[in-house]
DNA sequence: GTATATACTTGTATCATACAATTAAATTCC
DNA sequence: GGAATTTAATTGTATGATACAAGTATATAC
């Protein structure tokens, strides 16, 4: 690929994690950290924390206290595996699924203000190379 | 803008700061929090906390601390205002700028890895729209 | 039935960050 | 010109998200 537009990528890539980070710092009635989680047991269904580690990227002991965290304000519910004593399955409540929706949201009006004046073709553009971005990077 | 192209960039958007906060976690010469302070030290002149804590979206003392670790590892000297005793100048030194690049380049390196199957095309849109996006944020 | 592997939790450490308190210098206002 | 206020920066303290290592309990393999 062209190298200045690698360039771009990269420096823009650090500013946006910068600028990620500030932005949702004050929708805090969800942990932001807990919204992919929620999000991908809404979307794929229960599963233990070793499946819910290697989909988010991220250690098992990290998502063992998130899905902890996220027991202990209602918003998943832990079901012992019947076929192996050791595992559970977490499966998002309803109060968990209020929850998230609330949140993403809140996520999209803050979004749609702040986009009010791209043109449907750039945000469809956009939203597609980010997907295929992420799909990339998932992948390796 | 269309609904699913806000909810796909809303989503992504989420997903993406968390890979991007897993991939850089390997290139560790330069905390990585301090490429984007060294960046812009590098590109717009020596400036002071304020300023650069303004530049940068973080608070002050963040970077109060991030401009004392820099200069510790002799990336940055710390020049005194001769206009005003309480201020200070952060320049970034020749050495400062060596790590810059290398890390840059290590970043860049990668990134040319990951897309290596992405068209021109694709690359310089995904770029544009990003700085365009990240200008977005940053004005609001 | 002992050894090993597996699923998960808990202990501990680190990093990036914010907010509050502090210090020291500059500016303002009688 | 000195007291009150503002400003630039640092330092104290707290938090959130994370990883790695150690621990616990259960399952599997030989």
């Amino acid at each position: 690929m062209n190298m200045h537009a690698l360039e771009t990528i990269e420096l823009e890539m650090a500013v946006l994690a910068r600028l990620v980070k500030s932005m949702t710092s004050d929708l805090r009635n969800l942990d932001k950290s807990a919204y992919l989680l929620l999000h991908q047991l809404s979307s794929e269904g229960s599963s233990g924390v070793k499946i819910l580690a290697n989909k988010l990227h991220l250690d098992i002991s990290t998502v063992s206290r998130q899905t902890a965290s996220m027991e202990q304000k209602g918003y998943v519910c832990k079901v012992p595996d019947p076929k192996d004593g050791r595992s559970y399955f977490y499966q998002i409540t309803d109060l968990g699924l209020k929850e998230l929706s609330q949140y993403k949201q809140a996520r999209l009006d803050k979004l749609e203000e702040l986009l009010n004046d791209w043109s449907d073709e750039e945000g469809q553009n956009f939203g597609q190379l980010l997907k295929k971005f992420n799909q990339t990077l998932m992948d390796k």
